[in-house]
DNA sequence: GCTAACCTTAACGTAAACGGCAAGGTTCGC
DNA sequence: GCGAACCTTGCCGTTTACGTTAAGGTTAGC
């Protein structure tokens, strides 16, 4: 409680956190962000002299957006690994870029940098183009029935017809691949 | 091959498919189809003589819609589970709605379905913003990309400054819930 | 300098989402 | 009317993403 870390003789104290206290933060189980840590996902960030974790602005931030990527997004830890991975590895690109001058090096950089973030982005946007579809209809569901809710509160006839019937959305074949050869003629 | 079930003088075939036929078509398993029943998620649809199951358009639909919630927006079963059964309880309202003239009634219909379609769409807010919040990072990052790189390759100089540093967005505390006391006793 | 609270690794357990096999019944073309 | 191909219901195996002890070291308050 009456705990002020922030020496402010000394040098800029770097707030490093234990396993708990960043999982209370961060609303996960210090199981989780230990099998983070096993699965590559987080790097140690630094150790106490008896070994205990402690963890750094930088580390809680790789693991919000970790949580973020895995609750909102659905990803599975292994396509955040690619992901986290395509970030780090943007990071050295981004080193590598500044210390060489060499043109033809410096394009092959960029084309790697545009051939990962192409690849972020097509396996974002399927997802992005989906769900946004089914909150579309959604919501224009919402409005109808907030319509009719409101035409009936006020005595007036209900005349909207509703709309589509049967499972809603989804149709385009993103996966549509009516397997192999088949040779259907 | 030569297979044409089309009895032109006959009923309108219901076009039945078995499982493997069902499995084939979307680009699913047998048994994640039929699990997919174990769970509840579709009805049997229809049996044959021997007890074999038989799929319609419809069931193929749901399939479909699974198919997409699962493999793009990342939905667990259970939740899958729970947007299915809103849609069959939206379909039952809708009876239930037609079939009443008590407004009473149909002004509770209507704010039970009103409820469910706001819970979806919750549901489905959280997921799209963080996902489209990181497709625009990584698409402005692209952009920014092919920028440099057709300057590089006019031989321009590459004045673009690299945007931010460190791990990409998602900082808003929709889970942030620093978990308020302890009191496990 | 003791001890309660927290941490470590190691290991096993579990729910979800199927994969795969066994033992047997069903379809269907010939 | 028969065999190959497909289907059925078990039931056990597997991977993922952790939960849960177990058996100890470490920290911090008093």
């Amino acid at each position: 409680m009456t705990n002020e870390t922030t020496a402010a003789t000394e040098d800029a104290a770097p707030r490093l956190l234990k396993i708990a206290e960043v999982a209370e933060e961060l609303g996960l189980t210090a199981r989780a962000v230990r099998y983070y840590e096993e699965l590559g996902l987080l790097k140690p960030a630094a150790r106490s002299e008896g070994s205990y974790r402690l963890f750094d602005d930088d580390d809680l931030e790789r693991l919000r957006f970790i949580r973020g990527l895995r609750d909102d997004a659905g990803f599975s830890l292994a396509e955040i690994s690619r992901l986290l991975e395509d970030e780090d590895a943007r990071e050295r690109n981004r080193e590598r870029f500044r210390t060489t001058t060499d043109l033809g090096e410096r394009r092959k950089i960029l084309l790697d940098a545009l051939d990962r973030v192409e690849r972020q982005a097509t396996s974002l946007r399927g997802k992005t183009e989906r769900i946004s579809a089914m909150l579309d209809e959604v919501e224009a569901r919402r409005e109808h029935l907030q319509r009719h809710l409101a035409d009936l509160e006020a005595g007036r006839e209900p005349l909207h017809p509703p709309p589509t019937t049967g499972v809603p959305v989804l149709a385009e074949p993103s996966h549509a691949q009516p397997a192999h050869e088949e040779a259907r003629s």
